[in-house]
DNA sequence: CACTTCATATGACGTTGTCAACTAAGCTGC
DNA sequence: GCAGCTTAGTTGACAACGTCATATGAAGTG
């Protein structure tokens, strides 16, 4: 390997070492040290390809955003419009389900970089295109604020335990189905 | 001042000093040693009072459930109860602008003691009975659910940044007042 | 006044993010 | 193939933090 192959090698190693320290220890677990020792370097290794602890959280939060904006964007199977927006809400809460840490992470901060806007813009794109099909394109953007605002709203409360144990003898899956079917009056 | 008397002054302005640190600050500004600088105390009297610093922050969190809690209880002015029920939702963004770290720290964790829980229920308790007006105490849970569910959400995105500067072409009053004429539709 | 109790103060320890200085290995041109 | 530069990585150091064990002193009690 020549010498940037292996400096490339290692900033994904400390990537992939934060992405685990996170999903299994909480954000309380991500520590510069730890992930430079998982990614078999030394402590202050970190600092040469990333300026900061937050810098490289941010690169976290990027991956994340991406990889939901993947999952929406793979919604296509489904067979109706209604169907596919339903699932892609769902894609947000089965994401804070599997990786609630990380999903925590990607609505922490402002989007702060452009690479960050970026990957945040092409969930949003994708978003919009499923919901175009379900309410048409002039009223597409409004229902778009709406929907992922809510997804995003019973994926927090269903993190933060306040959608538990059927306290609202309704499931995530019925909030879910509410939500969509609300499109249907404008 | 009695012995006690002092004693409780002093928690209170450890309390407030630790919530002014909050607001200006953020989370991040929240330092034992600066929560006693300001209340007049040494570093370590925090610990005579509070078991840990996680608990100082629980005490913060109570406090925000509960004075959100009290300002859905009063839309009670609100002349209809749609006008009512899109006052308590706009209780929450408004929260979420005026002292966004106060809502963030709210639902950073699931309520951990039982008077965080007591204070959640009773701010969840005014919203199911706003909501009962509107929809009928049958429906009014799942409503509920979803109501507090969206007003959170689109508190949150605001927070976060992901509805700023009309990309939407849609202010968040006009997002409540969509969310709130779902209702209408069973 | 002697004794207890308890809020507060202080010293200490381990951990963390961060930086400056150093090392060594790879790449370049001759 | 060797001298010189570039740069990823290491190490020592520092300040700030949460936390605890211990010390202190004043308020309360008999």
């Amino acid at each position: 390997m020549t010498r940037t192959e292996t400096a490339a090698a290692t900033r994904r190693a400390l990537v992939r070492a934060a992405s685990d320290l996170l999903d299994e220890g909480g954000p309380g677990a991500v520590t510069l040290r730890e992930v430079g020792s998982r990614a078999g370097v030394s402590r202050g290794a970190p600092y040469g390809h990333f300026e900061n602890k937050d810098h490289l959280l941010t690169e976290l939060a990027i991956n994340a955003w991406n990889s939901l904006a993947d999952e929406v964007e793979q919604t296509r199977t489904a067979p109706t419009p209604q169907a596919r927006l339903e699932q892609a809400v769902l894609a947000f809460i089965g994401m804070a389900r599997r990786q609630p840490h990380r999903y925590a992470l990607m609505f922490s901060t402002p989007a702060s970089t452009p690479a960050a806007a970026e990957a945040a813009d092409r969930l949003e794109r994708n978003f919009l295109a499923l919901i175009a099909d379900v309410v048409g394109e002039p009223d597409a953007p409004r229902w778009c604020a709406l929907l992922m605002s809510s997804a995003h709203g019973i994926a927090g409360m269903e993190l933060s335990g306040h959608l538990a144990k059927d306290k609202w003898q309704v499931s995530v899956e019925q909030l879910v189905r509410m939500l969509v079917n609300a499109t249907r009056h404008p």
